[in-house]
DNA sequence: CTAATATATGAACATATACTCACATATTTG
DNA sequence: CAAATATGTGAGTATATGTTCATATATTAG
């Protein structure tokens, strides 16, 4: 709960020194701050990130995502399962393997983007 | 631990229905999985979004975000610490005030294409 | 049919984290 | 000086989450 007692706002003082009358600018609303927060939040997980890293060459099987990451079985099908979850991969079966691909290439560029950002 | 008895992996089976040979795709390491993680984790929470749409518009002291967001200062001063880390943001004290701007148009760049990608 | 393989999933556990609370620091005012 | 204001921060707590483990389902091999 905001505005307390020991937690007053500053209601006048602050806003005198910006360049508008005061309040013209509305912050992002939650429920939309909410969803934008979910998006990033899937790319916060180093292993989701590093699945996608192999998807955005080419498609795999659960099989061996495991493998080229040396993780188990089960914790990647669950990284996939966000990863679903968030249509960020398709998927197709064939037999018993399950082959994923990136949904499309907007989440590679954005990938890249990051990645190019933070080689500095 | 991966390959344990009852979690092996599929050496050659799921190589054959790839394009190349088998192993020539490799995922993004682990430390630069963990940095990039780490820079989608900032943005992945509702607050610091807020805060980073307020700041993409003007320059605002610690007083007027809280009261914009209707939070206390401690939280959102708690997040600007975090988006300080991060290298998100940029800060001049004027008197007891502290006003925070971004630190460069590359967030806002991200933070917009995100916005427009999730209007769907 | 049974056995083996490939994947999916719920529960449990350990870790991370966003907020509150109490308090510290710094600046201005009286 | 003391009081008020603006911000920063450590500790505690509640919630979220990534992995392991056990198990379930589905497909293929024998």
């Amino acid at each position: 709960m905001p505005s307390s007692d020991t937690d007053k706002i500053c209601e006048v003082v602050c806003s005198e020194h910006h360049t508008d009358s005061s309040g013209k600018v509305d912050p992002l609303v939650m429920v939309k701050a909410q969803k934008m927060g979910d998006f990033f939040n899937v790319l916060s997980d180093p292993t989701r990130l590093r699945l996608i890293s192999l998807l955005a060459e080419e498609e795999f099987c659960v099989c061996d995502l495991a493998a080229k990451l040396e993780m188990t079985h089960s914790a990647i099908s669950h990284q996939l399962r966000a990863l679903r979850a968030a249509r960020l991969v398709s998927y197709r079966k064939l037999g018993r393997q399950v082959f994923y691909r990136l949904h499309d290439q907007h989440v590679v560029d954005l990938y890249r983007t990051v990645h190019e950002h933070l080689e500095e």
